[in-house]
DNA sequence: CAAGATCTTGGTCGTTCGACCAACTTTGGA
DNA sequence: TCCAAAGTTGGTCGAACGACCAAGATCTTG
């Protein structure tokens, strides 16, 4: 084989690696497999790796940034369509719907993915030092999606009625859901309408915003009218 | 070992497999660890099971029968306390309420089983030949809810507004998406706030039934007011 | 042009795996 | 009592695994 730098020949045997794991699952693979799906010899690997779990922890590095990514992009940005007056809380429910059907459609597309990530974890859940980081990743997940969240709900003229650190763990809750369940009976017009009752009643959290506070004070990322920080408090419904 | 009939022995060799699946993994599953586990010489395996996959199978349906009955205990029964009157909504709600923090009680007390029982699923995913059995699986625990929750909304003088096949669909769901997460954060606060904003939620799918058809015709199980058969036809609400 | 650093390669350990088998012991009916 | 059926046992086979290494090839720097 050609002559390569090191990180190169790294990137290829993540990307080898991911390929095996989503076409024959975590049990399969080995070593062998990984260095034959990358087209090289078995030293190349450990010359790289040290050792096959350090590969399979670069792997789930690699696959939990993708899905990091992947999950703020369930919620399209709405600057698309700015928000025509009346029946603004259905607009939110709508752009979870989209969301929720566009990560079902990938879903559907390649399961393989999917599978390869419930694998992955798993592994990660059996590895003792690797379960601190999963923690972490998740927590990294809600994190990310409230921005998001925020900002959706600024664009829709509405404000979520739990803390929306709550609201991404319930999204995160329902993509898994969705997965699993999806995956176990393959039923895709059963999917989506629990999918369409999810969305419904995630939007149902969200109350419409007075239109002249709209303009209000909070501009700044963090939304500040709903608890941003998530902490110990109770929802209080007013 | 003493004598043993080979169906008593095959029960020994499940539960041994169970134990070795929840403590160490499918991965670590092998037939020399099920044999020592269960205190047997690896020849008295391969004397019950044809393989090693023969065991598999074994093992996932049982633990799959387990899983339907542990569905099923999910709504408690509400015949403890009858229906007081006012709030009749709100009881359905509780209901779920108390029914999903005793199953997360039991995530928590020993998250092994369920581990595993995503395990097997993914095993099951990665066999060709078992991948229509979990459809099949699925299906009947869907069709095992359905019953449960006619009879806990006739308890609660509320009726669904949509097929209640979507409604145990969407309790499968929820209850698969609260295990994948709490098993990644183990926040255990978070997940019971989730697990209420989704008793809620589906409780919200529930509509007060009129009193005077509270002892109306429906008292053969299957519901015949909320569309049991859970067709094509979308929810029309009214 | 040397020489050290950086890669590449094929082969080889020791271990564990699933499957198999021949010999032995126990049981229960003729 | 005898004997076939049922059950038990320890050992062995080939294959696949992760890890490792020595030797060669190639690049880069002085």
């Amino acid at each position: 084989m050609t002559r390569l730098p090191v990180p190169e020949r790294r990137r290829a045997l993540i990307a080898a690696a991911i390929r095996v794991v989503a076409r024959d699952g975590v049990a399969a693979t080995s070593t062998r497999a990984i260095a034959a799906e990358a087209g090289m010899p078995l030293g190349a690997l450990h010359y790289v790796f040290v050792s096959r779990d350090d590969l399979l922890a670069a792997v789930i590095d690699t696959v939990t940034a993708g899905q990091r990514v992947a999950a703020e992009s369930v919620l399209p940005h709405p600057d698309t369509q700015p928000p025509a007056s009346g029946a603004l809380l259905h607009t939110f429910g709508a752009l979870l719907h989209t969301g929720l059907g566009r990560f079902l459609d990938l879903l559907e597309a390649e399961p393989e993915r999917e599978v390869a990530v419930l694998e992955l974890n798993l592994y990660t859940l059996r590895t003792p030092a690797m379960a601190g980081t999963m923690r972490a990743e998740y927590e990294e997940t809600y994190q990310a999606l409230v921005p998001v969240l925020a900002r959706a709900a600024r664009a829709c003229r509405c404000a979520s009625t739990v803390p929306l650190r709550d609201v991404a763990r319930l999204l995160v809750t329902a993509v898994d859901g969705l997965t699993t369940t999806w995956l176990a009976d393959r039923d895709c017009a059963a999917t989506r309408r629990v999918a369409a009752l999810v969305a419904d009643g995630i939007a149902a959290l969200f109350a419409p915003l007075a239109p002249d506070a709209a303009a209000g004070q909070g501009d700044e990322p963090g939304a500040p009218h709903d608890h941003p920080e998530g902490g110990l408090h109770h929802a209080d419904h007013p």
